[in-house]
DNA sequence: TCGGTTGCTGAGATCGGTTGCAATAACACT
DNA sequence: AGTGTTATTGCAACCGATCTCAGCAACCGA
């Protein structure tokens, strides 16, 4: 590979760089004739621009960041999964940005991103901190953000009805019979936990019953105290709704571990619809966030902005998933 | 920011371009002096070297794109954070691409890469195809893979050891007292894959016992079918091995919703370690890989290999993970 | 036929760095 | 003092594109 340049292919194809240049990103400012020669010409030598000169002249780049605490959760990754999609199609690279919810992790990549002219990046928070940093790089670049956020207003964000998706889970076991019904809550610091949360405290409140919070820590053992929390009770709720599906496998398996039995002694149901959940021993009924969908509009989103500045926030609504995890109660 | 380039700092440190360039990237080639001056008149602007400038004119970027088949899958996910890790550790940004199995995705990020002068990738394989498409770039950009690789020779791997892992498996389930011990495949066209199963198919011979390889498919199917032969049969074995703890996550959920137990009616392990075994249901019994020094080993052969050319193949050594789904067999 | 578009292409500066080479300063040695 | 290093720094070309500006030809109407 001689090293194609955009000069070799100008020479190869009789005209001037600029040309060429053109032949490919303004197509109608080239003759139709030229244009097709030229491209002939390129495809015939394999060549293609390079899209870091290109980053350079032009301060805007194909990288985009996605910001994420921890891609070994499966929520993550399977954003993550769609994104890269979207993302190709759209011609993007996705920067793979793990912040472990360090936010100084997040505060580097800010400033990484600026540096190579990201037109925008991606960011799903795990805590409200992550979208402070925001605030201090004054959306000089802009994000879209999957979670809500405080205020509102200045950045994109795509998210789903969190209290719908509550309700919906609610429905759910009440029509099964059940009438106590426990919360284990999931990552916290994220808007969306607190709006979980919020949404059972008040959706029981309202049906009447006693919301009974097994556990509102923010880590995975957050399913271990709660299962644990659970066996201590005197008269133990018949249903758990789990803040996300992973502290749900938690549950289950810490329940399981304790002799307890999914769903024939305690039903549980879980938030996000993860396909693990599917391969889980019981499968697990969940809600499901439509996770695919999520990922192309934040780039359409992102794309959107960019082009008029309009910034939109989009509230997908969730939907629910029954597979084994969920029966009628236990007596 | 008025647009933070080289220039200004040399001209708010009174020196030229080249000084500041030598001050950052070659600080030996400076006077100890003038290049605390320019750090420090650097630091107060809060000035970085734009990577994109760097990497155009010294084609070699800090770009290095990590390839996967399914980030979904925890494996690949928690390769993905090791290498992360180790990848800002040491100043590269990991582009995320996800092949879904498709070659033709595969092609297409090894141009991509060539194109943004990656100095290496990392490639975890789906298929011996994969590892066929590096030849049809002439390794011309370096490359380590996380397999083994046909003929062994001029790309660097990171594996581990197949059969010692299998053995661990083997012995673990003998000294509970099977004898009768099946096996459900994986992922197929990998080499690890492949080798997992003969090591599986050899070590069983020679310990006196028939293989019975329930399923030999290579999606994740595969563990539903392995669960459904294994309930056809006559004389079912005791024991099931999983060519890896997805698969194994598939045989018992699927072994669960036909009302066998594990590990009361069947012990099953699995092969990876992976983190999210622990919160399996019962916890997964498995062959740990030690994934997270994969990530860095990975990352250390390719710059090895970009120094002085030498072109390793390191083989790890599996660790057995003893947890809930093995027990001693039934009767 | 001539001034006034319009369409297409070439020149050349520029993006933000790097690096070989030349120039100068400083120091060593005879 | 004279000459030969050696350490520092400046100069300017270059990496591979983009884009403004200008040049030129063809076309239009009066």
């Amino acid at each position: 590979m001689p090293d194609l340049s955009i000069d070799v292919v100008a020479k190869a194809a009789g005209v001037h760089r600029s040309t060429v240049s053109r032949a490919f990103s303004r197509p109608e400012a080239v003759k139709s004739e030229t244009r097709e020669h030229i491209l002939r010409v390129a495809e015939g030598l394999g060549y293609t621009m390079s899209p870091l000169a290109q980053a350079l002249r032009t301060k805007t780049s194909t990288f985009i960041p996605l910001i994420v605490p921890d891609i070994t959760n499966p929520f993550f990754a399977e954003l993550a999964k769609t994104m890269t999609q979207a993302a190709d199609e759209r011609g993007y690279q996705l920067l793979l940005c793990v912040t472990n919810g360090d936010p100084a992790k997040t505060d580097g990549y800010f400033t990484a991103m600026q540096a190579m002219y990201a037109p925008f990046g991606i960011v799903a928070p795990s805590t409200k901190v992550d979208t402070e940093a925001l605030k201090r790089f004054d959306f000089g670049h802009k994000v879209v953000v999957i979670d809500r956020v405080e205020g509102d207003d200045a950045v994109p964000t795509v998210t789903v009805d969190s209290r719908r998706g509550i309700m919906l889970a609610l429905e759910h076991l009440h029509g099964l019979g059940h009438t106590s019904i426990g919360y284990v809550s999931g990552i916290a610091g994220t808007h969306t936990a607190q709006d979980r949360m919020d949404a059972y405290l008040e959706l029981s409140a309202e049906s009447g019953s006693t919301p009974v919070v097994l556990d509102s820590g923010s880590d995975l053992d957050a399913g271990t105290r709660g299962a644990e929390h659970f066996l201590e009770m005197d008269n133990p709720p018949t249903a758990i709704i789990a803040a996300n599906d992973m502290v749900a496998f938690a549950v289950m398996s810490a329940l399981g571990q304790r002799g307890v039995r999914v769903p024939e002694d305690v039903s549980v149901i879980g938030f996000d619809g993860l396909a693990l959940g599917a391969r889980f021993n019981p499968p697990l009924t969940t809600v499901r966030q439509p996770i695919a969908d999520m990922g192309h509009i934040a780039i359409e989103l992102a794309e959107k902005q960019n082009a008029d500045g309009s910034v939109d926030h989009i509230v997908l609504e969730p939907e629910l998933l029954v597979r084994g995890s969920t029966s009628g109660p236990r007596k």
